[in-house]
DNA sequence: CGCGGTTTTGAGTTACATCAACATGCGTGG
DNA sequence: CCACGCATGTTGATGTAACTCAAAACCGCG
């Protein structure tokens, strides 16, 4: 209803396991870091996660465009979002920026839900630090908790952690529990030109496991 | 380059197993029966599963919008397609369907790979279910392949055919191979009331699989 | 300091994948 | 027509990845 500020786009700083707050009326936010889980109907229960939100990606988009529930977003790292005024020009562009990006996010949560653990848990990481681009080369990044990890690539907090573990001894990942992981990126990207890990293609799922696990 | 056939929008029927082919320039699909699954990168592996299309979904709006690689459509159970063709002044409000649509099936899809085997099963006959709208009461459905069904709920033949044994031993379901099961939509939804099935959440995650397997 | 939340580690159990053997249906070609 | 392959479906036996349960160590915080 009331005019938008075009001098100062609102930006908002959100810890870890912050809500993100509903945008001001006729903007959308934009993830400038960090990542978030976007859950449907303001529950956390992990039935409703719906998909990630990692760097660049536009957030609220789905209230501007009349959907029911809107999502609700739950930082899984420390992220800064801006505001983003878009008038009813810019919609059309915005919401097909928002669907290409939601299309490749769910392939995302696809490939984190299935095959091994170890293998969602290194995909996961390969996401984020991908988030935070000094493309390539080793990256230092925080950690999610185990929770969000457990809940996202759908295991419990228990393997996440020994996984983590495992990385650690391997030398992929240093600095763990610091809240910020120092992690070796190309090593561990590595392990993904290893064969096929999705079980249900019944296609070589070599035992990856054994790797990480020591 | 040719002018759109507004006479007579064509329409595509598809065996199980079937590929969709492009649809014809300027236009997109709508899915008026049956069922998809949808790959980016022209792969048929499950790696590359992004997720399934059902009755009422648009197909090919990506390749309207410029995505760099189009998905690829196979048909999980009979489909029949329409090919809707849409001016460029039409495309916002596709696009804005096609991106709710997107969001609904990546909720779908993590449901359908996280929890317990038996109730992505389930889960994904439900939709199937529902796709068919008799809205409620039993409902005789196509069932799309073992393969098919291990691919999308990330687990092996052996088990998905195990667990459609154990539904029938359960009379939620009959005439199974006959390509045409008869499903008992309501009692197998009322499982879902059960206690939630995450099992990453550590909730009560009532043994449900001894149900389903006798 | 004690106190709720997260993380770690261990030991026992189980759901599921794996392997193997077999039945069935379907198309192709002799 | 049967023979043959090839994909699909079925069922059992076995191994193991991962969940569960439990208990301790490690926070950050009022």
């Amino acid at each position: 209803m009331m005019g938008i500020d075009l001098s100062a786009p609102r930006s908002v700083q959100l810890q870890r396991g912050a809500q993100l707050p509903a945008p001001a009326a006729g903007c959308v936010w934009r993830l400038e870091s960090g990542a978030l889980r976007l859950h449907k109907e303001h529950s956390c229960n992990s039935e409703a996660l719906v998909s990630l939100a990692l760097p660049d990606d536009l957030i609220g988009v789905e209230r501007r465009v009349g959907l029911p529930l809107p999502m609700l977003g739950l930082a899984i790292l420390p992220a800064t979002l801006a505001e983003l005024p878009v008038a009813d020009a810019e919609l059309p562009a915005l919401v097909k920026s928002a669907y290409m990006c939601a299309l490749q996010r769910s392939a995302d949560m696809v490939v984190l839900r299935g095959g091994p653990v170890p293998n969602r848990v290194r995909h996961l990481l390969l996401l984020i630090a991908e988030g935070q681009r000094k493309d390539a080369g080793p990256v230092d990044i925080a950690l999610p908790s185990l929770r969000d990890i457990a809940d996202i690539v759908s295991t419990t907090r228990e393997t996440a952690s020994r996984i983590l573990g495992g990385l650690k001894k391997h030398d992929l990942l240093h600095d763990r529990k610091a809240k910020a992981g120092h992690l070796k990126v190309p090593d561990l990207r590595l392990f993904s030109a290893a064969p096929g890990m999705t079980c249900s293609t019944q296609l070589a799922t070599e035992r990856l496991s054994r790797l990480y696990l020591s």
